[in-house]
RNA sequence: GGCGGCGUCGCCAAGUGGUAAGGCAAAGGUCUGCAAAACCUUUAUUCACCGGUUCAAAUCCGGUCGCCGCCUCCA
């Protein structure tokens, strides 16, 4: 079955067929670099990096464009705040999305421009879209004229006039149409200015994403991808810009993801509602975060809580003790001979069915279903005495393997535990001498057979939320 | 006001015409001194509501209600 996507141009869902046969080309809005990155950013971001992922695991040859706009109003505005000057604050925050992303386990783009270091090629099309009449300068500013420009406004499904009736849209008396967008922005005294035919300023923001997709991918190229609310107006504008600037269509598939929302809200800047990526992962295992992120198809909205991101983590955990059970299984090479019919079958169709969720717009709820499905039967097996080892050890390959495109399941079982056991373990208010004393002190009221002892020992543990854990190898605790 | 989306078990979440995946939670069972953990099993005749089309609808059409998004910087 061939991969379809959802392409917000048309509103459906279409067979995807890159320009080039075996080749895609794809660009995604990145984040403009004034402040710590979000968990709307971390969404959008890992959304792209699976898709950027399944497409490779497809056979594709990838080039995978995400920019920083690393000069902007924001930015200027945050670096007069703190006096000093603005690229202080577009390579510090630069640095902290790197870190974010590449604690999120992103796999990196093949380009990460930035908007800076293209001023040339964005001064370029600027001056072709003045020459082809499509733009016009005023006082050292120039604006895109989007009565010019035919198709503006074809995917976002508007027309002008009813985006003038909205009336929130002030008229700039530069401008000749109160829709019409800077291209180009004349700086004022003590703002950071590059040289220009206009005079000194900077771009506006639309421009650099043609520019750098035009010079990375070409005038034409096959996803261009971000959050559902770009749509309007960055890349609305961007269409404006390019195909007026070349000619030619700009992108045949345009990919949105859906919000994160902090109680059935959006969560935004504006908003206040939101926490940062840093913040989140001091509660949370990176991992656990991307889980959760990809637990709901990329173009609904996800509520992110406390309970949703727990439950992401006990999901996450139930999949890396069914690895670790099939280790201890293979090492003990317990059931060696034994067949199991329903194990052979889910582990011989994973890979084709996780394929054809992924086929059907990158659905990776589907597609975790299916592995849940697959660990559901291991663990069936292993505790009916386990089967023969190489069944085994294909059911955790294909489990690893699907991991491996979504970009989880990738640590080794035993430490992910350990890693989740240690982070809450470090939130305690009792030192582990302490926990392990008591234990003792319990073990030795239950060689006595005293009972009543032992289990007022185990309820001032459970008190601290500390869960004991008897086995014949003696007694192991954990953070509940 | 314009445009768009959503409403599926207590919670999260797949499912776009063929008779409701999966996860969390819960209950029962196995195990255990008892527990916990682990594992197994069970849990929506029903998909906001009302009509319609169809042999067949959560899925298509019309209407109602509720929620959200975009229209302004925003992933």
């Amino acid at each position: 079955m061939a991969l379809r996507v959802y392409n917000t141009l048309t509103g459906s869902k279409e067979e995807f067929a890159p320009l080039e046969p075996g080749k895609v080309k794809m660009y995604v809005c990145g984040v403009t670099v004034y402040d710590h990155c979000h968990i709307g950013h971390a969404r959008a971001n890992v959304v792209f990096d699976m898709i950027y992922r399944y497409l490779r695991h497809s056979g594709y040859e990838v080039t995978y464009v995400r920019n920083y706009t690393d000069i902007d109003d924001k930015i200027i505005n945050r670096a007069n705040q703190e006096g000093v000057p603005y690229n202080v604050i577009s390579e510090r925050y630069i640095a902290e999305f790197d870190r974010d992303m590449a604690a999120l386990a992103l796999d990196l783009p093949t380009h990460q421009p930035k908007a800076t270091e293209h001023i040339a090629e964005i001064i370029e099309i600027i001056q072709r879209l003045i020459d082809k009449g499509y733009a016009y300068d005023v006082e050292g500013d120039v604006y895109f004229s989007v009565e010019a420009f035919n198709p503006y406004l074809k995917l976002s499904k508007r027309n002008l006039e009813e985006m003038q009736a909205g009336a929130r849209i002030e008229v700039g008396e530069k401008k000749r149409h109160p829709m019409d967008f800077a291209l180009w922005k004349g700086s004022k005294p003590g703002e950071p200015y590059w040289e220009s035919p206009w005079g000194k300023g900077r771009p506006g923001w639309h421009i650099e994403c043609s520019a750098m997709s035009m010079k990375f991918l070409g005038e034409t190229f096959d996803i261009h991808g971000g959050g559902k609310d770009l749509v309007f107006p960055h890349h609305e504008n961007e269409i404006a810009q390019s195909e007026a600037a070349n000619g030619k269509p700009f992108v045949r598939y345009w990919l949105h993801n859906g919000f994160v929302n902090i109680n059935a809200e959006k969560m935004s800047k504006s908003l206040g509602n939101f926490f940062t990526i840093k913040e989140v992962l001091e509660k949370y295992d990176a991992e656990v975060l991307r889980f959760f992120l990809l637990s709901a198809h990329y173009r609904s909205p996800i509520d992110f809580s406390d309970q949703n991101l727990k439950e992401s983590e006990a999901g996450l955990e139930r999949i890396y003790k069914a690895l670790a059970g099939i280790d201890d299984a293979l090492a003990a090479g317990a059931g060696a001979g034994r067949t199991d019919e329903e194990l052979a079958e889910k582990v011989g169709t994973l890979d084709e069915r996780f394929r054809e969720a992924m086929d059907d717009d990158f659905n990776t709820a589907q597609a975790l279903g299916y592995v849940f499905d697959l660990v559901r039967a291991v663990n069936r097996v292993l505790a009916e005495g386990g089967c023969d080892g190489a069944l085994l050890a294909q059911a955790r390959d294909a489990i690893r393997q699907v991991g491996r495109v979504l970009g989880i399941i990738t640590s080794e079982a035993d430490a992910f535990v350990e890693r989740l056991q240690g982070r809450k373990a470090a939130e305690l208010p009792v030192a582990v001498e302490e926990i392990e004393r008591m234990i003792e002190e319990r073990n030795a009221a239950r060689k006595a057979k005293d009972y009543g002892k032992s289990d007022e020992i185990r309820d001032r543990l459970l008190a601290l939320n500390i869960v004991l854990l008897d086995s014949p190898q003696g007694t192991s605790w954990k953070v509940k």
